[in-house]
DNA sequence: GTCTATAAGGTGATAGAC
DNA sequence: GTCTATCACCTTATAGAC
């Protein structure tokens, strides 16, 4: 294993400057339609002493993909601890809700990745991605098999809430000009239509 | 008006070839992902030949969206004529579910283009698309007062089951990754468990 | 650590022969 | 209508002064 020379204030400091600048536009045009000129714009540092901190443009996308993976998926991993079946997957949909609201550049640094086909996480995805998604599946037939759930298939439950929660985020601009919200507040709508399609769908009769 | 000269045979098979080969690299690749070159490969013409057809990349990609996003919408006109209001959002639901199926490249296509801000095509999603959404809304609505639906937001309704549905497409990588389907056969399952989660929230009590 | 200058390669688009 | 050749520009990355 290499070591890593421990890093001084200052370069904590712009490695972090660098990163946000990064999400900012890679989030926003993603990985090919963005250029160095852009980030260094927006960091507001030298295309030369961008490439002092990071080798390549590609190890500043990567790196942010991988420090974000863990924290985005985060929220699925604390499924099934307290056991109250509807109410956990109704706190799961709101907390990813929120996460939409809160952190939209991460959502969309995914959907680019993902919709191109995911050419640098697709590891990710068919590994500890699948192992959680399978894991978490299994406690949802646990409840169902316990008369504590309606009957559905986890797996394309968990689809269907990746999907309307994250489409806040993915698609902010096709709601925002189909609503034309005041800022955020057609967030709690939302909250309250998606709570309302989860705890009908999933209380049993 | 300027009257455009009518395209001969062959022409028009060369636009038509063009603008397939087009439909599956920009849908995979994004704008500024997608090179002529790819485009001119798959196409099986040279670089020239293509911006003998087209006069820039742009109008490639401007004629496909164009062309494509009254079919991708078109199935939204349908709702509200039969009058059996479940039976109706369910059965958009799954037309919606069958294109995520069998024309993936077009959700992506657009996909890609609303991720990244809907630069080409924000004035159609303000303009029609806006007020064909407002319309189905009131349509809603008028059924939820006559007590034929149960009582649900008519916008986060359609927005709902845009995003569920064509995360089917959009996301396919990572439900492929997850699944590990048979080719498209994790497509009923998705279908079974989509009419289940409408027909529940939208029946009224 | 940060800059200016520049190399090296890719990309959109055009010229002109056939 | 289609091709080869090529231009002009953009973008990533490096060299080397400070």
């Amino acid at each position: 294993m290499k070591m890593e020379r421990p890093k001084t204030r200052i370069q904590q400091k712009n490695t972090r400057t660098i990163l946000d600048a990064a999400l900012d536009v890679f989030s926003q045009h993603g990985f090919r339609g963005t250029t160095l000129d852009q980030i260094a714009q927006a960091a507001g540092l030298s295309k030369p002493n961008l490439l002092y901190y990071f080798p390549s443009k590609e190890a500043i996308h990567d790196a942010l993909l991988m420090e974000l993976m863990d924290t985005w998926v985060d929220p699925l991993r604390h499924i099934g601890e307290d056991g109250h079946p509807v109410e956990e997957i109704v706190a799961y949909v709101l907390r990813k809700l929120e996460m939409s609201r809160d952190y939209p550049r991460e959502s969309r640094l995914f959907a680019n990745e993902i919709v191109q086909g995911a050419p640098r996480i697709l590891d990710q995805i068919e590994g500890p991605l699948r192992d959680l998604v399978n894991e978490k599946a299994e406690v949802i037939r646990g409840w169902i098999a316990a008369g504590e759930l309606a009957e559905v298939d986890p797996h394309h439950l968990i689809f269907s809430i990746w999907s309307t929660t994250q489409h806040y985020a993915d698609f902010d601009v096709q709601v925002r000009g189909i609503l034309r919200p005041e800022g955020d507040a057609h967030f709690n709508d939302a909250a309250q239509f998606l709570e309302a399609l989860y705890r009908r769908t999933l209380t049993p009769r």
